[in-house]
DNA sequence: CGCGATTTGTGCACGCCTTCACAAGCGCCT
DNA sequence: AGGCGCTTGTGAAGGCGTGCACAAATCGCG
């Protein structure tokens, strides 16, 4: 299934055709790596795998090993230039488009995430809002009125989404990814906390803002229990 | 709870381990598992591997070997105790104890957090509300008034605090993070865009909405041009 | 022009996690 | 009581990811 294959041979200057199929592990740090060559903002020109390492929060060695595997553009001696790297980047994931997103939900949650101004400083459009509930279609917010999710069909096809987000209850989660896949959608991030099924080639991410507590309320009942015990010895537990 | 009855340690002698040390992908997966059980709500006493499994989307082997490492309370030949597995990783998320928690930054993000009754349902209390914003001291937002941040230590303290939520900006994260070390939380749910330092000891989870979204597009990148290249075969990417 | 300082790119080993496959155990039915 | 079917628990194998350590490459300077 997964095969180890360098798309480009190191004699090939210019374009970068091919997609080079990543690791999982890889691709969830661009991000990372992206929002901190944007945070630099002083200025240089290059900036080693160290100090960006630093700044995302990684080790040097890791962060060196996931450019390379998409062709990287560092200079031995001197670093990464920061330009290049930055816009690379951007390519891989595909943020040069400035994606369409659109938000199904707009209930304590939703309401949230369609005025987070995170969304559109780093690479996407929010451009629609849906709702179930005839009593929030006709909103405003954040200059988009919440429209009937019966529209979504119409929508999606003239605004070419892509993306959606499932910011709904629980229990009409699985539905709505039914009508968002029906309309053409084919990456889902789920705020929902609930397993949702979908036809291959559909891609969904899920956030479990409870889940991420209930991970730390782990952590602090297992600190509990060692600093009960004799012969506890510290250890750093960083993220 | 019970008694600890299970010595998974041959060579130590006489020290019991209070607390089982499970694999880090194991904690991830036991909230799934638990929300798994309790939207169960068809009233059966016992539930399979396999059947648990499917509810939480993952396979039945890795449920086995996950449960298998806190001692598990299954039957060969029937199942797992519904009852007694709920109560099971609930005392080792250490959710029997209701923890509280606090919110630091009350602007958009942290309104809608604020008013998440996941949070609620799953465990924990929100008690206290806090921002720098003068302007915001004073609103009452889901039954908690908002405080100043100057007064996180004092009411930390009242509390027992150990969790605390940053919603603020990145650019406020990292003090607000060492004014909650500072007041003795010692784990960290941290939704803003940067990393955070902290001694060790403290435990720090990141979500990173737009980091997920990031993510989606690069999958959306490497489709169209999969669907553009000869030879192309669809593959299956679930959750 | 050559040398040293610096930094990238990567081979390699190790450990964690996943998955398969099956033995062990349990309850039910005859 | 005994056998049979079902399900758990786990040994083993393979894959993936991480981090070390070093060779290769580049720049600046004398």
């Amino acid at each position: 299934m997964s095969e180890q294959r360098h798309g480009n041979t190191p004699g090939t200057p210019g374009a970068v055709p091919a997609f080079p199929d990543l690791p999982e592990a890889t691709i969830a740090r661009l991000p990372e790596y992206l929002r901190a060559l944007h945070n630099l903002a002083d200025g240089a020109e290059t900036i080693s795998s160290e100090g960006l390492a630093a700044a995302a929060g990684v080790n040097s060695a890791k962060l060196r090993k996931d450019l390379s595997h998409l062709g990287s553009y560092g200079t031995r001696g001197v670093g990464y230039d920061v330009a290049l790297l930055t816009a690379q980047i951007e390519y891989i994931l595909g943020l040069d488009q400035r994606r369409a997103v659109c938000l199904v939900g707009v209930g304590n949650l939703g309401h949230a995430l369609a005025g987070y101004d995170g969304f559109a400083s780093r690479g996407f459009r929010i451009v629609a809002l849906f709702d179930a509930d005839a009593n929030r279609v006709g909103e405003e917010i954040s200059g988009l009125v919440v429209r009937h999710i019966d529209e979504l069909p119409q929508v999606a096809a003239e605004e070419s989404i892509a993306i959606g987000v499932i910011a709904t209850p629980a229990s009409a989660a699985q539905t709505v990814a039914d009508d968002l896949v029906a309309a053409g959608v084919t990456s889902i991030l789920n705020f929902a906390p609930c397993v949702l099924t979908v036809p291959a080639g559909v891609d969904v991410r899920k956030v479990d803002l409870a889940i991420e507590l209930q991970i730390l309320s782990f952590h602090e009942h297992r600190k509990a229990s060692l600093t009960a015990l004799p012969g506890g010895r510290t250890e750093a537990v960083g993220s």
